[in-house]
DNA sequence: GCCAACGTTGGC
DNA sequence: GCCAACGTTGGC
């Protein structure tokens, strides 16, 4: 049992699209990075606690929690020359990136980038560490306490 | 829109 | 295998 954050710009998907139909599971794809693909294919495991984090926006924050529903399955999207998540060199035979599904658990109010960066259990967040980009990263159990405990 | 930080590409 | 150039991310 592992603890993540995933990061969605909510223009694209937002913790309501998640939450939109209850029980409704959302594929994440779209993943373009090998150390967050490796985190997908290599560790997620189906129960891990998924804070759900909307990047790119007015206001950047955890914006609700979610939990992985499905073991990693190939990127349909990497196959689709219509995409913008189109890879070339990924073949069927041989794909290159997976998505993994996951279910919304509920919206929380936003606990805002700078909330967190204010909080000195949440100071060793990868997420937080200076010129972080990956669009998911490990969260510990001590981290995942101390924030469920504020959004509850 | 700026720009720091990081990742990827491709020539050599 | 090096590394310069370029592209992307994402907060501000």
């Amino acid at each position: 049992m592992q603890y993540w954050l995933m990061k969605s710009e909510p223009d694209e998907v937002s913790i309501d699209d998640v939450m939109a139909s209850p029980g409704q599971t959302t594929a994440w794809f779209g993943v373009r990075n090998y150390q967050a693909r490796n985190f997908m294919r290599d560790q997620m495991q189906v129960g891990d606690g998924v804070l759900f984090y909307h990047s790119s926006c007015p206001e950047p924050g955890v914006a609700g929690l979610a939990e992985i529903v499905s073991t990693p399955y190939p990127d349909e999207s990497q196959f689709d020359s219509e995409s913008k998540y189109y890879d070339p060199k990924a073949t069927r035979e041989t794909p290159r990136w997976v998505s993994i599904d996951v279910k919304g658990t509920r919206k929380t109010r936003l606990l805002s980038l700078a909330e967190m960066r204010a909080i000195p259990a949440l100071e060793d967040m990868v997420v937080l560490q200076k010129g972080s980009r990956l669009s998911i990263t490990p969260v510990t159990a001590a981290q995942w306490k101390a924030i469920v405990k504020l959004l509850t």
